[in-house]
DNA sequence: GATGCTTATATGTCTGCACATATTAGCTCT
DNA sequence: AGAGCTAATATGTGCAGACATATAAGCATC
């Protein structure tokens, strides 16, 4: 009965019911291990969680204090394409679209942290779901960093095949919406400017930037919070 | 040396250089405590917080293994929209266009949960961002589930009132990119059709569905991840 | 072979204690 | 008054041990 979820639930209640108003302080860990009868390592856990919730807010010596405009956290999951497509009961399939060495545009290089100048893989793929075209990824691929040789890019999509070679590096994702470009309109079948949901990550390993990849979705993709 | 984060460290590091492979069982907490020499308790640390970034699964009996197609978890903060302007530098402001009760299309009623012909308020609000529009919301809400009387929403948004007075619901949050429809374009002062991205949330509270918004943002908007 | 029970096992959680560390509040000195 | 030092305090983390619980694996039975 007084286990940290039971103190979680109960330390969340007084919040709600504004026992401990917006913005004010709660008491210590140990006052609050005294009332519940328990560990203080119990109550930590508790509160531990709620902070990363955004609900409190902690500070050594200063204590614990609820936030006074609570930051939602969305969390959400990000699959890989052909597990997306098959969670929604499709087909996937891809096509590689070209693949060819270039050197990047300075924006891209600048967000990379790569010298000006390097040369990079560029590659375009296809995803489709039961055969119709779901996404049109562009990615910028540094080689330098990765494992040679690469494989066939046209049996195996880079997408996957980067989970599984560069695993779990640190990475931003960026979301938003653009209309249609020319190339993107051409390969997705639908009209030039219609709005679509893009994607942009990305990632990075120990030793250097490893790739950037703007995932352009075919119109009516939505992304959904988990929970 | 051996705190949890170093032991999160050297699990991940292990991981990668596939020391111990994708799919794979590791040790259990253990023997992982053993060859560290630590306590269990900071073992679990480590790998409960692992588990938490999707990179490894764990289960009772069965152990824990190295997950084989590593699920991305993005998490995004969803602020307030008078904070999210102000985080730009801008400055915020908004005005109520509209504010009337209404029954909710059938639609509606049903992602909330309530019943077909339940009567709701319907509030249009603009948010402007150095005065010029950054997003306009569009929200159903249920009167019945609120405190009363409610405040006068055009001298205090909705949005950040709701925040103050219905704490830490549970909720949904959706992001998709649509075109401009009539109301939106004029709004915004943009062309129909044109890109937007859109965020619809739905928010909770223990006695029922509270609020069902549609923000759509101005064009260039983008949504990134908190690291 | 299929079904149901038992048991061993890895993780989940709790306790009580300890020390580390950041940070504030108060004091002292100029 | 202001600057700088000191001490008190709340949280962060660690350890060793214990019990709880889910569940895979083995065994017995039908």
């Amino acid at each position: 009965m007084n286990g940290w979820e039971a103190i979680r639930a109960e330390v969340l209640r007084r919040i709600r019911v504004r026992d401990w108003p917006l913005g004010a302080m709660i008491p210590s860990e140990e006052a609050l291990a005294v009332e519940f009868g328990c560990a203080r390592a119990t109550v930590n856990r508790a509160l531990r969680e709620l902070a990363q919730a955004g609900v409190v807010e902690r500070k050594r010596r200063a204590g614990t204090r609820v936030v006074r405009l609570p930051v939602r956290k969305a969390t959400l999951d990000i699959p890989v394409i052909r597990l997306e497509v098959e969670a929604r009961g499709q087909v996937h399939g891809f096509r590689l679209l070209a693949m060819r060495e270039a050197v990047p545009p300075v924006p891209v290089a600048l967000r990379l942290g790569l010298a000006v100048g390097v040369r990079l893989w560029w590659l375009e793929t296809l995803h489709l779901a039961d055969g119709r075209p779901f996404v049109h990824e562009t990615r910028w691929l540094n080689g330098a960093v990765l494992p040679q040789p690469l494989p066939d890019f046209a049996a195996v999509s880079v997408n996957e095949w980067l989970v599984t070679q560069v695993s779990y590096a640190a990475g931003d994702i960026a979301f938003s919406a653009e209309g249609a470009n020319a190339r993107e309109a051409e390969v997705l079948g639908v009209a030039g400017g219609v709005a679509l949901f893009v994607t942009e990550r990305t990632t990075w390993a120990q030793d250097g930037a490893i790739t950037l990849v703007r995932l352009a979705h075919a119109p009516g993709y939505k992304v959904q919070t988990v929970v």
